[in-house]
RNA sequence: GGCGGCAUAGCCAAGUGGCUAAGGCGACGGUCUGCAAAACCGUUAUCCCCGGUUCGAGUCCGGGUGCCGCCUCCA
């Protein structure tokens, strides 16, 4: 079936556990739903993964000439949100608005596109209500003081998204689920929660409370794109319970066959080999990553691999006072073992630093070296022929069109990047034009590669100045004086005088810089 | 205990049964350079183990081993 695709896609569907083709509910048009953060806190880089990972799917989708509708939630009622307004002695929305800003003040950061629809739980509480009755209606839920449950007994296709059985899960109910005397079951789980005195609470047929943590998904889900729809998103950890119970809310509510035709997950991120928890080595928020690095840089880095693959950031500390690289242990005590020192772990914190985002960062440079001299080039030339249509463009896409495949895909541009860096590098014996064109049918891909990544699509030259800027401010370092010795060298180098020359560079390169002799001068950089 | 995932070079990593197993980092050799750096070129793996299916398996099936995750809030 023609699906208004250029060619066939295949995505990785969770519920059927295996990569199948994309079969749009409406060809040309697409419904993708993604599960948003619950805003009680600044978002961590895992939320950032999630977030990007569906944001280049939409965005190759509609690259591919798909009509997109893309809709990621806001969870702004929940008992977390609630516990920390209580802590700090304000209402649980002003804690939802605040972070739900900060949230939005990241995703931006990442160059994620805002979403078409953001809703926010607040904002739905007539449809989340309204669903609720229609489970009560079809006998797939039940009151109980001022609570209304899912009854999963009576949806027979429960578990089969997260491929658990209801009896192995009721086997470890006593130690693993908690046992509530009104439930009929431990499986059930809470549509709507009755309001403790204190809490904020919404009307409802069955007395004021607020929403259970799943239903929301089900309702916004449909209020936004339908009954049925075709991709829904979110981390790893969401399969069971949240989605397992939205499917069970929504199919329950509309019948079999609706809801998401696609699950797609994300792996987690991991910090030094761990999943994030909130102790010192191994748990950093998006803001953290950001003040170390260019959200470009992380946002290239999250792509480096594939969505369902687990990534890790590695972390590495070193000891202020000998530079030792510290271990996890010795990290947890804030106490070097190769020296003694003990700078404690605040102190330790501050000097994190992530090796595979400074790689990452390092080919981003390359990536903008290359298009900065490529751009030159073509905007030196008195006439550009028309770009020749190239490889790069489709290669990268076949990645693409394989559930996605950023890391494949990435890889595809290694040649044609090294192609470029050889016509820029081509004085003689090449054809003028022909490599004016070759390099213009080059820029053409990579503009098509930027708006699908969400990388590479910066002015070049502002971004290596805006690299080097932040990178000389970390490093606390002079530039008046960086240039001052530039200008002594290339005295220096005029008159031949090499040693001279070479000192300076030695002392350049004490400062951390490198410098290169091109035949259009000396340009520098970090080392 | 139940369920699921992963195991590819020194490190990271792509691989939709079939030509010489992408790519990156690192290392080594080379071109360029006053010397360097950058850039470019080249070298750097038979895919955890055992068995099976197949004309053909890193890719499918079974059994091991080892990591990891979920089953409780979690992206």
């Amino acid at each position: 079936m023609n699906q208004g695709l250029p060619q066939p896609i295949l995505v990785h569907d969770t519920f059927t556990a295996a990569k199948r083709e994309l079969e749009l509910r409406e060809p040309g048009r697409c419904g993708v739903y993604c599960c948003g953060p619950t805003v009680y806190d600044l978002c961590h880089v895992g939320n950032a993964r999630a977030a990007v990972v569906p944001d280049v799917i939409v965005r190759f989708l509609r690259h591919q000439g798909l009509q997109v509708k893309y809709v990621r939630n806001v969870t702004d009622i929940d008992d977390k949100i609630i516990a920390r307004a209580q802590a700090e002695d304000v209402p649980a929305m002003a804690v939802a608005e605040r972070y739900a800003d900060e949230y939005g003040r990241d995703m931006a950061a990442l160059g994620n596109l805002e979403p078409d629809v953001a809703p926010r739980v607040s904002g739905h509480l007539p449809e989340i209500v309204e669903m609720i009755e229609r489970l009560l209606a079809r006998g797939l839920a039940y009151v109980a003081d001022g609570d209304v449950y899912y009854r999963v007994a009576a949806f027979a296709e429960y578990g089969k998204l997260g491929k658990r059985r209801p009896e192995d899960l009721l086997e470890g109910a006593g130690s693993r689920i908690e046992v509530d005397a009104r439930k009929e079951s431990p499986l059930d789980f809470a549509l709507w929660k009755a309001a403790k005195p204190g809490e904020p609470a919404w009307d409802s047929p069955w007395g004021p409370g607020r929403p259970g943590w799943h239903i929301e998904c089900s309702a916004m889900c449909g209020k936004h794109l339908g009954e049925t729809f075709d991709i829904h998103c979110g981390g790893r950890d969401l399969i069971f319970p949240h989605h397992e119970n939205e499917i069970a809310q929504s199919q329950g509510a509309y019948g079999p066959g609706t809801f998401a035709r696609y699950w797609l997950h994300n792996g987690f991120i991991d910090f030094a080999g761990e999943k994030m928890s909130k102790s010192l080595g191994n748990f950093f928020t998006t803001r953290e990553v950001l003040a170390l690095h260019d959200p470009e840089t992380v946002r290239y880095f999250l792509l480096t691999v594939h969505y369902r693959s687990g990534l890790n950031f590695d972390v590495r500390v070193d000891c202020p006072a000998c530079g030792a690289e510290l271990d996890r242990e010795a990290q947890d005590q804030g106490r070097c073992a190769a020296c003694g020192a003990e700078p404690g772990r605040e102190a330790l914190r501050a000097r994190v630093r992530f090796p595979g985002l400074e790689e990452a960062d390092d080919r981003l440079a390359y990536v903008y070296a290359t298009l900065a001299g490529a751009r030159r080039l073509l905007h030196e030339a008195a006439a550009v022929p028309p770009p020749a249509p190239g490889e790069l463009l489709p290669a990268f896409c076949e990645h693409m069109r394989n559930d996605f495949n950023t890391g494949g895909a990435l890889g595809t541009l290694s040649r044609p990047l090294a192609e470029a860096n050889t016509l820029l590098a081509a004085t003689k014996g090449v054809d003028k034009a022909a490599r004016l064109q070759w390099l213009a049918g080059f820029v053409a891909d990579m503009d098509q590669v930027a708006a699908i990544l969400g990388c590479f699509g910066a002015d070049p030259e502002d971004w290596l100045r805006r690299r080097r800027g932040r990178r000389a401010a970390t490093a606390g370092l002079d530039i008046r004086r960086v240039e001052a010795l530039l200008a002594a060298r290339r005295e220096a180098r005029a008159a031949k005088d090499w040693a001279r020359s070479d000192a300076i560079r030695d002392e350049l390169s004490a400062l951390g810089l490198t410098v290169k002799d091109g035949p259009e001068g000396t340009s520098w950089d970090f080392a």
